[in-house]
Parts: C-alpha cells; structure tokens; sequence
DNA sequence: ACATCATATTGTGTCTTCTGGATATGACGA
DNA sequence: TCGTCATATCCAGAAGACACAATATGATGT
C-alpha cells in the first residue's frame, strides 16, 4: 500500500476525545479490574449528578473505552478491553509514522 | 507490590488533553516524518491566525508532543518521539491494568 | 537608536462543554 | 393501573476552549 497511516483513526479519535476530559479519567479509574458499575454508583463515587454522570458514561461508551449492559432496570458499565486496545494501536501507529522513536526506523515516511 | 499504576501519570494526561482538539490533531499531521516547521508556516498551513497557532503548538509542546528549537529569530517546532511514546506506554500500561485485553492475564486486578 | 521580523501575550467575542434540577422513558411489583 | 426504581433526556446557567485583532517581547540589521 502506497497510502499511510497518518490520519487518526475513527476509533483513536473517539478515544481522545472521550479520555480528554479530567473528569472522566477519573471515572475510568473506578472501573480498575474490570469492575461493573451502575450509573448511580458512578455518581455517589464521584460526587456527580445523576445526569452527569449518565452523561459522561454514554460519552465514553461512545469513545469506545466502556461498553453497558442491561439487566432489567440497572445498566452496568464495564471497562471495553478490546476497542480500548483498538484505539491504543491505532494511535500508536500513527503517531510512530509520524515520528518514530531513536532506533526505530519507520519505512513509511522519510524520517531519516 | 499491591498497589498498580492505576492512576494516569501526568504525561499520559497532558497528553491527551493536547491531542484532544481536532485544529490540534490536523497540526501534528504537518509534522510527519520528523518535519521541522515554523509557527507561521504552520498557520499558513493551516490557515490559522499567528497567534492561534502560536497557543496550539505551546500547548502541544506542554502535552509533551512537539519540541521546540529557537534559532536566531525563529523557532522550529518538530514532534517529540521520545515523549510520545513515554505518554503513549504509560496510556497502555495503565489501561491495561484497568482492562486486559482477552487472552492477556493481568494477575494486578481479579478480571477473570 | 530605529525599523523589521518571528513569535508570544493580551483582550474580546463566540461557541462548545460541563453541571445540576426537572422531566421523560421503561420495566418491574403490588 | 399506579407507584417505584434506574437511567436517559431536556433545559437552563456557569465555565472553559477557540478564534481573531492588536499589542508586547526579543533579537537582528542598518
């Protein structure tokens, strides 16, 4: 292929844009173990409102970096190994086109 | 030890608030392959004011993903891999810890 | 000293995001 | 059906980010 990895991906993106929020990654840290949380657990943690917090979980969700399931009334979020991995390459793919580290040679761009 | 690097170390954070603006993400585009530029070329680029180029490329270089070389009159910014990929492993090894990706055993949190 | 060039900083208006209160949805139990 | 529980959505106001114009800084050349 001819065409480089230099544009960010969909999913690295959403995972920026989602983890760019001081708040949020502080809520990602209760999820540690792969822990499920309601939303309501979510927001007595962190001091939010119940609206907030919903919020910030579907925010995330869409970024990728948690995934929800329902059991009859309650939500549980959960931490989403797989699309975090995802987004994790792809930004590191990218940003290692854009400027590889000393000692690693990237092909795809002239670098050196 | 018990505790794991749960908590997002300050490069992984000022990371991601860098890269969380998309005008941003379009800048470190210009940078690929290793590219020295100057902040008016960078606004001409992109067509930006000086002086908000100016701010985006001092909070990339405060996010720890550009470097700035001053000579004479002029500075020339260019990525900085080795604080990139600093940020970037922190991101994973943390995320990792929080979330192991299926067939990857983390014995420091009980996901299984 | 003065004019010039490249960049940084300040000030202002605008636009988006964050947050909490109130309300809506959807599903259960009595 | 009515009341509740958990979550989602809507609606303000407050806070922050982003853009430009204008000005300040700092170093060079005449």
């Amino acid at each position: 292929m001819t065409t480089k990895a230099i544009e960010l991906s969909d999913e690295a993106r959403g995972f920026l844009k989602a983890m760019a929020s001081e708040t949020r990654q502080q809520i990602m840290e209760l999820f540690v173990g792969g822990v499920e949380l309601t939303v309501n657990e979510v927001a007595e943690r962190m001091s939010l409102a119940q609206s907030a917090t919903s919020t910030h979980l579907a925010t995330l969700r869409d970024g990728g970096v948690l995934t929800s399931r329902r059991e009859w009334k309650t939500v549980y979020y959960r931490a989403d190994p797989v699309r975090i991995s995802k987004a994790l390459s792809d930004l590191q793919a990218t940003l290692n086109a854009c400027c590889p580290p000393p000692g690693q040679t990237s092909p795809a761009c002239g670098c050196d």
